[in-house]
DNA sequence: CTTGGAATGTCAACAAGGCTGACATAAATT
DNA sequence: AATTTATGTCAGCCTTGTTGACATTCCAAG
Protein backbone atom coordinates (compact mmCIF):
# COMPACT_ATOMS: atom_id res chain seq x y z
CA UNK A 1 0.00 0.00 0.00
CA UNK A 2 3.08 2.20 0.14
CA UNK A 3 3.61 2.27 -3.88
CA UNK A 4 0.97 3.52 -5.67
CA UNK A 5 2.67 2.53 -8.98
CA UNK A 6 3.10 -0.99 -8.92
CA UNK A 7 0.62 -3.70 -7.63
CA UNK A 8 2.54 -6.59 -8.69
CA UNK A 9 4.91 -6.45 -5.64
CA UNK A 10 2.72 -6.20 -2.89
CA UNK A 11 -0.15 -8.39 -4.65
CA UNK A 12 1.83 -11.63 -4.12
CA UNK A 13 2.07 -10.67 -0.79
CA UNK A 14 -1.19 -9.42 0.13
CA UNK A 15 -3.45 -11.65 -2.40
CA UNK A 16 -4.40 -13.37 0.69
CA UNK A 17 -5.77 -10.72 2.83
CA UNK A 18 -9.58 -11.36 4.04
CA UNK A 19 -10.74 -8.68 1.68
CA UNK A 20 -9.55 -10.23 -0.90
CA UNK A 21 -11.10 -13.52 -0.22
CA UNK A 22 -14.32 -12.04 0.82
CA UNK A 23 -14.13 -10.58 -3.05
CA UNK A 24 -13.48 -14.22 -4.20
CA UNK A 25 -16.28 -15.56 -2.35
CA UNK A 26 -18.91 -12.87 -3.66
CA UNK A 27 -17.26 -13.41 -7.29
CA UNK A 28 -18.41 -17.17 -6.70
CA UNK A 29 -22.13 -16.19 -5.72
CA UNK A 30 -22.69 -13.56 -8.25
CA UNK A 31 -20.95 -15.72 -10.85
CA UNK A 32 -22.53 -18.83 -10.14
CA UNK A 33 -26.02 -16.70 -10.43
CA UNK A 34 -24.98 -15.99 -14.40
CA UNK A 35 -23.76 -19.50 -14.49
CA UNK A 36 -27.38 -20.84 -14.13
CA UNK A 37 -29.37 -18.09 -15.33
CA UNK A 38 -29.33 -19.06 -19.15
CA UNK A 39 -30.31 -22.57 -18.27
CA UNK A 40 -32.83 -21.95 -15.84
CA UNK A 41 -34.71 -19.54 -18.23
CA UNK A 42 -35.02 -22.49 -20.67
CA UNK A 43 -35.80 -24.98 -17.73
CA UNK A 44 -38.82 -22.71 -16.53
CA UNK A 45 -40.53 -22.87 -20.01
CA UNK A 46 -40.64 -27.61 -19.67
CA UNK A 47 -41.60 -27.05 -15.62
CA UNK A 48 -38.06 -28.53 -15.20
CA UNK A 49 -35.60 -27.18 -12.69
CA UNK A 50 -31.98 -27.43 -12.02
CA UNK A 51 -31.93 -30.69 -10.69
CA UNK A 52 -32.77 -32.13 -14.09
CA UNK A 53 -30.18 -30.40 -15.90
CA UNK A 54 -28.00 -31.85 -13.78
CA UNK A 55 -29.17 -35.15 -14.63
CA UNK A 56 -29.61 -34.84 -17.88
CA UNK A 57 -25.66 -33.43 -18.26
CA UNK A 58 -24.02 -36.34 -16.76
CA UNK A 59 -25.88 -39.04 -18.55
CA UNK A 60 -24.91 -36.85 -21.78
CA UNK A 61 -21.59 -36.61 -20.77
CA UNK A 62 -21.05 -40.57 -19.44
CA UNK A 63 -23.75 -42.37 -21.56
CA UNK A 64 -24.99 -45.75 -20.17
CA UNK A 65 -23.68 -44.38 -16.40
CA UNK A 66 -25.56 -46.12 -13.48
CA UNK A 67 -27.92 -44.65 -11.04
CA UNK A 68 -24.93 -45.27 -8.08
CA UNK A 69 -23.02 -43.82 -10.15
CA UNK A 70 -25.03 -40.24 -10.78
CA UNK A 71 -25.82 -40.16 -6.57
CA UNK A 72 -22.01 -40.02 -6.12
CA UNK A 73 -21.71 -37.15 -8.60
CA UNK A 74 -24.72 -35.56 -7.73
CA UNK A 75 -24.38 -35.60 -3.97
CA UNK A 76 -28.03 -35.92 -3.06
CA UNK A 77 -30.02 -39.21 -2.23
CA UNK A 78 -31.36 -41.98 -4.10
CA UNK A 79 -34.98 -40.38 -3.55
CA UNK A 80 -33.77 -37.44 -4.70
CA UNK A 81 -31.99 -38.37 -8.15
CA UNK A 82 -35.18 -40.77 -8.67
CA UNK A 83 -37.78 -38.12 -8.73
CA UNK A 84 -36.03 -36.74 -10.72
CA UNK A 85 -34.98 -39.48 -13.50
CA UNK A 86 -38.90 -40.72 -13.11
CA UNK A 87 -40.05 -37.53 -14.51
CA UNK A 88 -37.39 -37.51 -17.54
CA UNK A 89 -38.00 -40.97 -18.17
CA UNK A 90 -41.41 -41.03 -18.02
CA UNK A 91 -41.46 -37.61 -20.17
CA UNK A 92 -39.19 -39.27 -22.56
CA UNK A 93 -36.18 -37.81 -22.29
CA UNK A 94 -33.68 -40.55 -20.94
CA UNK A 95 -34.32 -44.03 -21.43
CA UNK A 96 -33.21 -46.40 -18.58
CA UNK A 97 -32.20 -50.43 -19.45
CA UNK A 98 -31.31 -52.79 -17.59
CA UNK A 99 -27.58 -53.45 -17.13
CA UNK A 100 -25.82 -56.14 -19.36
CA UNK A 101 -22.71 -57.30 -16.56
CA UNK A 102 -25.54 -56.55 -13.75
CA UNK A 103 -28.93 -56.51 -14.05
CA UNK A 104 -29.60 -54.89 -11.15
CA UNK A 105 -28.09 -51.61 -12.64
CA UNK A 106 -29.74 -49.30 -14.69
CA UNK A 107 -27.53 -47.80 -18.08
CA UNK A 108 -28.87 -44.18 -18.20
CA UNK A 109 -29.04 -42.69 -21.90
CA UNK A 110 -30.29 -39.59 -23.35
CA UNK A 111 -33.08 -40.28 -26.14
CA UNK A 112 -33.33 -38.20 -28.82
CA UNK A 113 -35.65 -35.49 -27.10
CA UNK A 114 -33.20 -35.94 -24.22
CA UNK A 115 -30.59 -35.26 -26.28
CA UNK A 116 -32.27 -31.94 -27.83
CA UNK A 117 -33.13 -29.94 -24.75
CA UNK A 118 -29.62 -31.04 -23.85
CA UNK A 119 -28.13 -29.42 -26.64
CA UNK A 120 -30.60 -26.64 -25.97
CA UNK A 121 -29.56 -26.20 -22.54
CA UNK A 122 -25.46 -26.16 -23.08
CA UNK A 123 -25.27 -24.39 -25.72
CA UNK A 124 -27.20 -21.43 -23.76
CA UNK A 125 -24.14 -22.20 -20.85
CA UNK A 126 -21.31 -22.30 -23.21
CA UNK A 127 -22.11 -19.75 -24.73
CA UNK A 128 -22.26 -17.34 -21.71
CA UNK A 129 -18.60 -19.27 -20.54
CA UNK A 130 -17.47 -18.70 -23.76
CA UNK A 131 -17.80 -15.35 -23.74
CA UNK A 132 -16.48 -15.07 -20.59
CA UNK A 133 -13.39 -16.80 -21.72
CA UNK A 134 -12.68 -15.40 -24.68
CA UNK A 135 -12.99 -11.90 -22.63
CA UNK A 136 -10.63 -13.02 -19.92
CA UNK A 137 -8.03 -14.58 -22.17
CA UNK A 138 -6.61 -18.11 -21.97
CA UNK A 139 -4.28 -16.86 -18.96
CA UNK A 140 -7.18 -16.08 -16.66
CA UNK A 141 -8.62 -19.28 -18.00
CA UNK A 142 -6.30 -21.45 -16.82
CA UNK A 143 -5.79 -19.94 -13.40
CA UNK A 144 -9.55 -19.95 -13.27
CA UNK A 145 -9.79 -24.12 -13.26
CA UNK A 146 -6.77 -24.15 -11.20
CA UNK A 147 -8.62 -22.38 -8.45
CA UNK A 148 -11.95 -24.06 -9.06
CA UNK A 149 -10.43 -27.40 -9.03
CA UNK A 150 -8.00 -27.05 -5.49
CA UNK A 151 -12.04 -25.40 -4.44
CA UNK A 152 -13.34 -28.60 -4.29
CA UNK A 153 -13.67 -31.21 -2.14
CA UNK A 154 -11.41 -34.19 -2.48
CA UNK A 155 -14.19 -36.86 -3.69
CA UNK A 156 -15.85 -34.45 -6.37
CA UNK A 157 -12.13 -33.49 -7.49
CA UNK A 158 -12.06 -37.50 -8.88
CA UNK A 159 -14.91 -36.76 -10.79
CA UNK A 160 -14.01 -34.17 -12.40
CA UNK A 161 -10.75 -35.43 -12.95
CA UNK A 162 -11.73 -38.52 -14.18
CA UNK A 163 -13.18 -36.81 -17.30
CA UNK A 164 -10.10 -34.47 -17.90
CA UNK A 165 -7.91 -35.40 -21.21
CA UNK A 166 -4.70 -34.17 -21.84
CA UNK A 167 -3.45 -31.62 -19.18
CA UNK A 168 -0.04 -30.96 -17.86
CA UNK B 1 -1.77 -32.31 -28.62
CA UNK B 2 1.05 -33.66 -31.06
CA UNK B 3 3.23 -32.26 -29.11
CA UNK B 4 3.50 -34.07 -25.29
CA UNK B 5 5.61 -31.14 -23.77
CA UNK B 6 4.61 -27.86 -24.01
CA UNK B 7 0.30 -27.62 -24.59
CA UNK B 8 0.90 -23.61 -24.23
CA UNK B 9 0.75 -23.35 -27.75
CA UNK B 10 -1.94 -25.28 -29.04
CA UNK B 11 -3.89 -23.73 -25.98
CA UNK B 12 -4.01 -21.08 -26.93
CA UNK B 13 -5.92 -21.72 -29.60
CA UNK B 14 -8.30 -24.46 -28.42
CA UNK B 15 -9.22 -22.69 -25.12
CA UNK B 16 -12.83 -22.13 -26.31
CA UNK B 17 -13.70 -26.05 -27.59
CA UNK B 18 -16.69 -27.20 -26.63
CA UNK B 19 -15.12 -29.76 -24.23
CA UNK B 20 -12.43 -27.30 -22.79
CA UNK B 21 -15.94 -25.21 -22.39
CA UNK B 22 -17.89 -28.73 -20.59
CA UNK B 23 -15.30 -28.60 -18.38
CA UNK B 24 -15.20 -25.10 -16.98
CA UNK B 25 -18.70 -25.87 -16.64
CA UNK B 26 -18.11 -28.85 -14.73
CA UNK B 27 -14.95 -26.88 -12.71
CA UNK B 28 -17.99 -24.33 -11.64
CA UNK B 29 -20.47 -27.45 -10.41
CA UNK B 30 -18.02 -29.08 -8.37
CA UNK B 31 -16.39 -26.01 -6.77
CA UNK B 32 -19.30 -24.27 -5.95
CA UNK B 33 -20.10 -27.22 -3.69
CA UNK B 34 -17.00 -27.34 -1.86
CA UNK B 35 -17.34 -23.69 -1.61
CA UNK B 36 -20.80 -24.18 0.40
CA UNK B 37 -20.22 -27.10 1.93
CA UNK B 38 -18.35 -25.63 5.04
CA UNK B 39 -20.93 -22.76 5.61
CA UNK B 40 -23.41 -25.53 5.18
CA UNK B 41 -22.40 -27.87 7.96
CA UNK B 42 -22.59 -24.80 10.77
CA UNK B 43 -25.80 -23.81 8.97
CA UNK B 44 -27.19 -27.03 9.60
CA UNK B 45 -26.49 -27.22 13.25
CA UNK B 46 -28.19 -24.16 14.11
CA UNK B 47 -31.14 -25.38 11.67
CA UNK B 48 -30.37 -22.25 9.02
CA UNK B 49 -29.80 -22.46 5.32
CA UNK B 50 -27.90 -20.85 2.78
CA UNK B 51 -30.33 -18.17 2.81
CA UNK B 52 -29.74 -17.29 6.75
CA UNK B 53 -25.81 -17.13 5.39
CA UNK B 54 -26.30 -14.70 2.40
CA UNK B 55 -28.57 -12.57 4.34
CA UNK B 56 -26.10 -12.14 6.66
CA UNK B 57 -23.45 -12.05 4.54
CA UNK B 58 -24.23 -9.01 2.55
CA UNK B 59 -25.51 -7.38 6.26
CA UNK B 60 -22.55 -7.97 7.09
CA UNK B 61 -20.58 -6.18 4.24
CA UNK B 62 -23.03 -3.62 4.30
CA UNK B 63 -24.40 -2.51 7.67
CA UNK B 64 -27.61 -0.59 7.52
CA UNK B 65 -28.11 -1.95 4.24
CA UNK B 66 -32.37 -1.90 3.32
CA UNK B 67 -34.12 -4.82 2.54
CA UNK B 68 -34.80 -3.15 -0.91
CA UNK B 69 -31.26 -3.07 -1.57
CA UNK B 70 -30.79 -6.55 0.32
CA UNK B 71 -34.15 -8.09 -2.29
CA UNK B 72 -31.52 -6.37 -5.15
CA UNK B 73 -28.73 -8.23 -4.42
CA UNK B 74 -30.20 -11.87 -3.84
CA UNK B 75 -31.88 -11.79 -6.39
CA UNK B 76 -35.22 -12.74 -4.48
CA UNK B 77 -38.61 -11.92 -4.21
CA UNK B 78 -39.62 -9.90 -0.99
CA UNK B 79 -41.33 -12.66 0.68
CA UNK B 80 -38.94 -15.06 0.66
CA UNK B 81 -35.89 -12.64 2.20
CA UNK B 82 -38.65 -11.49 4.60
CA UNK B 83 -39.44 -15.50 6.13
CA UNK B 84 -35.40 -15.64 6.53
CA UNK B 85 -34.89 -11.91 7.66
CA UNK B 86 -37.73 -12.95 10.37
CA UNK B 87 -35.77 -16.02 11.74
CA UNK B 88 -32.68 -14.19 12.38
CA UNK B 89 -34.22 -11.25 13.61
CA UNK B 90 -36.53 -12.90 16.11
CA UNK B 91 -33.53 -15.17 17.02
CA UNK B 92 -31.50 -11.89 17.62
CA UNK B 93 -29.03 -12.39 15.35
CA UNK B 94 -30.02 -9.25 12.80
CA UNK B 95 -31.69 -6.25 14.51
CA UNK B 96 -33.85 -4.17 12.36
CA UNK B 97 -34.15 -0.35 12.93
CA UNK B 98 -36.48 2.25 11.23
CA UNK B 99 -34.71 4.30 8.56
CA UNK B 100 -33.74 7.92 10.10
CA UNK B 101 -33.99 9.55 6.52
CA UNK B 102 -36.55 7.37 4.83
CA UNK B 103 -38.48 6.04 8.00
CA UNK B 104 -40.90 3.50 5.66
CA UNK B 105 -36.94 1.81 5.03
CA UNK B 106 -35.61 -0.71 7.75
CA UNK B 107 -31.64 -0.63 8.03
CA UNK B 108 -30.74 -4.27 9.11
CA UNK B 109 -27.74 -4.57 11.00
CA UNK B 110 -25.88 -7.30 12.86
CA UNK B 111 -26.18 -8.27 16.74
CA UNK B 112 -23.37 -9.46 18.67
CA UNK B 113 -24.50 -12.68 18.06
CA UNK B 114 -25.02 -12.54 14.24
CA UNK B 115 -21.47 -10.84 14.16
CA UNK B 116 -20.78 -14.36 16.17
CA UNK B 117 -21.84 -16.42 13.64
CA UNK B 118 -20.78 -14.32 10.35
CA UNK B 119 -17.04 -14.76 11.92
CA UNK B 120 -17.77 -18.26 12.35
CA UNK B 121 -19.05 -18.96 8.96
CA UNK B 122 -16.90 -17.06 6.93
CA UNK B 123 -13.80 -18.03 8.82
CA UNK B 124 -14.37 -21.54 7.53
CA UNK B 125 -15.29 -20.37 3.86
CA UNK B 126 -12.37 -17.95 4.11
CA UNK B 127 -10.11 -21.05 5.26
CA UNK B 128 -10.90 -22.95 2.01
CA UNK B 129 -10.53 -20.30 -0.09
CA UNK B 130 -7.25 -18.93 1.15
CA UNK B 131 -6.01 -22.51 0.80
CA UNK B 132 -7.21 -22.74 -3.20
CA UNK B 133 -5.85 -19.32 -3.75
CA UNK B 134 -2.38 -20.47 -2.24
CA UNK B 135 -2.15 -23.72 -4.08
CA UNK B 136 -3.03 -22.00 -6.97
CA UNK B 137 -1.03 -18.86 -6.84
CA UNK B 138 -1.51 -15.06 -7.44
CA UNK B 139 -1.52 -14.91 -10.82
CA UNK B 140 -4.18 -18.05 -10.90
CA UNK B 141 -6.54 -16.05 -8.77
CA UNK B 142 -6.14 -12.83 -11.05
CA UNK B 143 -7.79 -15.04 -13.76
CA UNK B 144 -10.13 -16.90 -12.01
CA UNK B 145 -11.27 -13.24 -10.65
CA UNK B 146 -11.59 -11.85 -14.16
CA UNK B 147 -13.67 -14.97 -15.61
CA UNK B 148 -16.18 -15.17 -12.86
CA UNK B 149 -16.46 -11.06 -13.79
CA UNK B 150 -17.41 -12.04 -16.71
CA UNK B 151 -19.35 -14.38 -15.97
CA UNK B 152 -21.92 -12.58 -14.15
CA UNK B 153 -24.89 -10.93 -15.16
CA UNK B 154 -24.80 -6.79 -15.41
CA UNK B 155 -26.80 -6.51 -12.68
CA UNK B 156 -25.31 -8.49 -10.00
CA UNK B 157 -21.67 -6.72 -11.71
CA UNK B 158 -23.50 -4.05 -10.36
CA UNK B 159 -23.28 -4.97 -6.87
CA UNK B 160 -20.16 -6.54 -7.20
CA UNK B 161 -17.63 -4.01 -8.53
CA UNK B 162 -19.25 -1.83 -5.68
CA UNK B 163 -17.08 -2.95 -3.36
CA UNK B 164 -13.97 -3.19 -5.30
CA UNK B 165 -11.36 -0.64 -3.50
CA UNK B 166 -8.34 -0.18 -5.27
CA UNK B 167 -7.70 -3.08 -8.80
CA UNK B 168 -5.79 -2.10 -11.86
C1' DC C 1 -54.66 18.72 2.82
C1' DT C 2 -55.53 15.00 0.13
C1' DT C 3 -54.18 11.49 -2.63
C1' DG C 4 -51.08 8.50 -5.14
C1' DG C 5 -47.48 5.58 -4.95
C1' DA C 6 -43.44 3.53 -2.81
C1' DA C 7 -41.39 0.57 0.82
C1' DT C 8 -42.32 -2.75 3.83
C1' DG C 9 -44.70 -6.43 6.31
C1' DT C 10 -47.75 -10.29 6.49
C1' DC C 11 -50.89 -14.18 5.36
C1' DA C 12 -51.93 -18.02 2.46
C1' DA C 13 -51.15 -21.45 -0.87
C1' DC C 14 -48.15 -23.89 -3.66
C1' DA C 15 -43.92 -26.24 -5.85
C1' DA C 16 -39.18 -27.81 -6.35
C1' DG C 17 -36.00 -30.41 -4.49
C1' DG C 18 -33.39 -31.48 -0.68
C1' DC C 19 -33.68 -34.84 3.59
C1' DT C 20 -34.75 -39.32 6.68
C1' DG C 21 -36.82 -43.69 7.47
C1' DA C 22 -38.90 -47.84 6.15
C1' DC C 23 -39.79 -51.38 3.10
C1' DA C 24 -39.79 -54.25 -1.40
C1' DT C 25 -37.56 -56.60 -5.09
C1' DA C 26 -34.23 -58.61 -7.87
C1' DA C 27 -29.77 -60.10 -8.56
C1' DA C 28 -25.16 -60.93 -7.35
C1' DT C 29 -21.97 -62.71 -3.94
C1' DT C 30 -20.44 -65.39 -0.22
C1' DA D 1 -29.12 -70.58 1.91
C1' DA D 2 -27.99 -66.25 3.67
C1' DT D 3 -26.31 -61.79 2.93
C1' DT D 4 -25.20 -57.84 0.52
C1' DT D 5 -25.95 -54.62 -3.23
C1' DA D 6 -28.57 -51.73 -6.56
C1' DT D 7 -32.56 -49.84 -7.28
C1' DG D 8 -37.30 -48.27 -6.65
C1' DT D 9 -41.03 -46.44 -3.95
C1' DC D 10 -44.01 -44.55 -0.23
C1' DA D 11 -44.63 -41.22 3.33
C1' DG D 12 -43.49 -37.24 5.73
C1' DC D 13 -40.69 -33.20 6.78
C1' DC D 14 -37.75 -28.97 5.78
C1' DT D 15 -35.86 -24.94 3.32
C1' DT D 16 -36.50 -21.77 0.08
C1' DG D 17 -38.26 -20.25 -3.85
C1' DT D 18 -42.79 -18.58 -6.23
C1' DT D 19 -47.73 -15.71 -6.77
C1' DG D 20 -51.45 -13.20 -5.16
C1' DA D 21 -53.82 -10.36 -1.97
C1' DC D 22 -54.02 -6.99 1.42
C1' DA D 23 -52.53 -3.68 5.33
C1' DT D 24 -49.58 -0.15 6.99
C1' DT D 25 -46.68 3.61 6.93
C1' DC D 26 -45.10 7.62 5.06
C1' DC D 27 -42.94 10.59 1.38
C1' DA D 28 -44.12 13.64 -2.22
C1' DA D 29 -46.90 15.76 -5.75
C1' DG D 30 -50.97 18.01 -6.82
Amino acid sequence: MAESAGPTGSETLLFLTDDQIRKGIEAMFFAYRGFTADPDRILAVQGYGRAHHRAIHFINRSPGTTVNNLLAILGVTKQALNRVLRTLVDDGLVRSEVGTRDRRERNLYLTEAGAALERELSTAQRDRMRTAFRQAGPEAVAGFRRVLEAMMDGDMRRHYVRFRESEP
